[in-house]
DNA sequence: ACTCAGGTTTACGTTAACGTAAAGGTAACT
DNA sequence: AGTTACCTTTACGTTAACGTAAACCTGAGT
């Protein structure tokens, strides 16, 4: 029923190249279904696409996408035992604490950028009046 | 009259290796005295290194934070010109402009996170129970 | 004199994340 | 039939940011 994406569809949508989407397939991160030779991707897949493309904003290795994408998708083994949930849990905290440091780096940053351009303005303020 | 620091005060310092920060050093990052051969590392060395390492963990690129870095140098030609100065201001924007996209990121990034720990804790409930 | 723990240069190796051809299939115009 | 516009696979190339190893100096301790 729902709509389908052609792999120039998702490129063009999320400004990537096409061997950039075949290139995830490679890696596993995504597995369209195929209509003789070419990819069909359905809103599942964009959303994976998605995703990895936000963890890739923030930094994150396509290994370490995958780990925090893994947890969404559904029916993939749905009675996930113990030992496995509990790393995740893990893994959670580790990005969580990753991102308070981001945050941290960012505020400061942002500060420093603040003073910086302070500095700039006034430097071009002063040759105006030169 | 500010004390000094030898390479590996820093490398320990920033958890990085000598490599590392010799490398920086190559790529024009840092210009420490010598005595003799030894690299002797200032204050002010130091707080470049501090900037780089930030600029870093942002995902910044080390030919990023250098133009970013540039402008804490004071003395590096005091009288910079107008042009210099506009396009400075020009990356300034854009990076603020990418921080703000990183802060987004991280919101929804956060999010996601919330609903996972939930649905694992709650697995995690779920199994115990049984 | 010897060792040893630091420093140094030089240079080749490595990994991630794609880029960039080359060579070819297929469906649709014209 | 020819060209256009996509898609495909295969495979070698590239860049950043160091790692790693070899071969060497150098001052301090024994």
């Amino acid at each position: 029923m729902s709509r389908t994406y052609s792999i120039r569809d998702l490129a063009d949508e999320f400004d990537i190249t096409t061997r950039t989407i075949r290139f995830y397939e490679t890696e596993g991160m995504l597995n369209p279904q195929r209509e003789g030779q070419t990819r069909i991707y359905t809103p599942q897949d964009r959303v994976t696409l998605k995703l990895i493309l936000r963890g890739k904003r923030l930094g994150l290795s396509l290994a370490e996408s995958r780990e925090l994408i893994g947890m969404y998708r559904p029916g993939l083994e749905p009675e996930a035992n113990r030992p496995q949930l509990e790393k995740l849990l893990a893994v959670i905290e580790q990005r969580r604490s990753h991102l308070r440091q981001q945050l941290h780096d960012i505020e400061r940053m942002m500060q420093d950028l603040d003073d910086a351009e302070l500095k700039a303005s006034e430097a071009l303020a002063a040759l105006k009046g030169a």
